[in-house]
DNA sequence: TTGAAAAAGTTGGAAAATCAACACAAAACT
DNA sequence: AGTTTTGTGTTGATTTTCCAACTTTTTCAA
């Protein structure tokens, strides 16, 4: 399989460095956030790889559901925007969602669960809405995109949304008055994004949003962090928490077998889709 | 210049019929709100045009700052959903958007600003995001189509949404939270939507959303009351409250002068649009 | 009716992207 | 060390888009 990534190749030129396959699609991933489009002779040219190389990450990126292939280029996803996920048969899943629907499998009935922001952790929200339980549930969220993604719920789910700072980019509310307001619930289960992942714990670029996923930590029994797989080995300057404070890890790919034993020997569950089992 | 636009031919085939380059650009700028990315090729293929057609269709939007022009079609401005309506001549704003063009003249630079739920009161939401003001302003709404119709507000702009049960048909949250959180903010003005207005007050539907209404008019100075024409002497069960307590109405017609001179006795004022003056 | 202006269609060569196949280098594995 | 896997570059035939200039059709108004 294409589970073991290159290193990075380092070769120094004169000004700008080599990027490996990862950070490069990572770096893609990143621009796809700022700029709705990237075109493939731009991107071959600012890595200073062949505009075949960009072609494969693009590709590579599209099946695993992050980005959509377009001619000459790509486009970012809109987020929250997969209303027909609950009719699709499971083998159909694709990469991206597959995250989504192993984390919609951790509630059960009659949970309260805390569901952060980010277009990884709205992939639960479809998952959710599909299924059928016993005792009702409740969901507390800071993001639109996740109660947006929730096509129907019945009428005696709950879903509330927290106070705070509107910011458009991420689709989501920050600021104390998300906090005070979380702080005032108690849950059974949490989950939660991050922008990056490593031994060392998982990290985030956003100060306002790592305070509201420390919130919901700390006002949940369990805590799941869900990340694809192009976030392992990232790190970012806000460190959010070490990995030992996790529940588990939701992700859509088996991680390195080295990292994998780590985290078992942390108590730390690992649930990573296969596809032997689906 | 391409100011004039010329009236859709209207020749019908046997089953589709040609469309007008205004409807045509229209229909590309709302195929682009649902996907991120448009192919030059399957455009001109679906109004059955020539490709040359879309493509001057394409760099038209472009230039006017619609849309991003890219190799092979064009791509949805990042996140803003109508970010243009500043640009458009003033004559060209449709009936309901007048509504929200006249009620966003009412912000003044500064200003604290409560905002309802409803359509006709989101309209409200991109005129506002084209002002710009010496100082900054606030927002605050239970209403998520207001947040998103904001464009792009200047960053110290800011924006707060309500905490409460999310509503998926109003696109907004209600309940006790959203009460309890709008009473510790004092506002200079009040955006109000209803079901119904009539000579003995306005009223809803949803009582869930009078009690947010009746919690904005409390906390605010001034209660605009927002309503198209559709909805004079509608009466529903729910009343939020009688004229007296608003501070205007506004709307897209004139009404009936006997209407007009009851409020104007009750000193209620009358923001209506009229055709000459704009 | 006639004529100017706007919109849409047509054409051909240049430029760019796609696709498939193959070659080569660097890692990773045994 | 030697083999396999993986990532990347290269090539060339094919398709698609772009651009500019020109023609045709439609619209509108004098």
């Amino acid at each position: 399989m294409a589970l073991v990534g290159t290193k990075p190749a380092l070769i120094e030129g004169d000004v700008a460095l080599r990027l490996g396959k990862k950070e490069r699609q990572q770096r893609i991933l990143q621009e796809l956030q700022v700029h709705p489009h990237v075109r493939v002779a731009t991107l071959a040219e600012r890595f200073d790889v062949a505009t075949e190389t960009i072609r494969r990450d693009l590709d590579a990126l599209s099946s695993d559901g992050l980005i959509n292939r377009e001619f000459g280029g790509a486009s970012a996803r809109p987020m929250g925007h997969q209303p027909d996920l609950a009719q699709r048969q499971l083998s159909a899943v694709a990469g991206f969602e597959r995250i989504g629907m192993l984390a919609a499998d951790m509630v059960r009935s009659g949970d309260v669960a805390m569901i952060d922001a980010g277009s990884t952790v709205a992939q639960i929200a479809p998952f959710l809405a599909a299924r059928t339980t016993k005792l009702p549930r409740t969901f507390l969220t800071n993001c639109y995109a996740v109660v947006h993604g929730m096509a129907e719920l019945a009428d005696h789910e709950d879903v509330l949304m927290c106070p705070g700072q509107f910011n458009r980019r991420e689709n989501a509310v920050y600021g104390n008055d998300t906090i005070e307001y979380l702080r005032r619930f108690h849950a059974n289960i949490a989950f939660i994004g991050a922008s990056g992942i490593s031994r060392q714990g998982f990290s985030d670029v956003n100060r306002r949003a790592v305070a509201v996923k420390r919130a919901m930590m700390e006002r949940s029994d369990e805590t799941w962090l869900m990340v694809d797989h192009t976030k392992f080995d990232q790190r970012y300057l806000e460190n959010v928490a070490p990995l030992e404070e996790l529940t588990g890890i939701i992700t859509d790919r088996q991680p390195e077998p080295e990292f994998a034993s780590q985290l078992e020997r942390a108590g730390i569950r690992l649930l990573a889709w296969r596809e032997d089992t689906h």
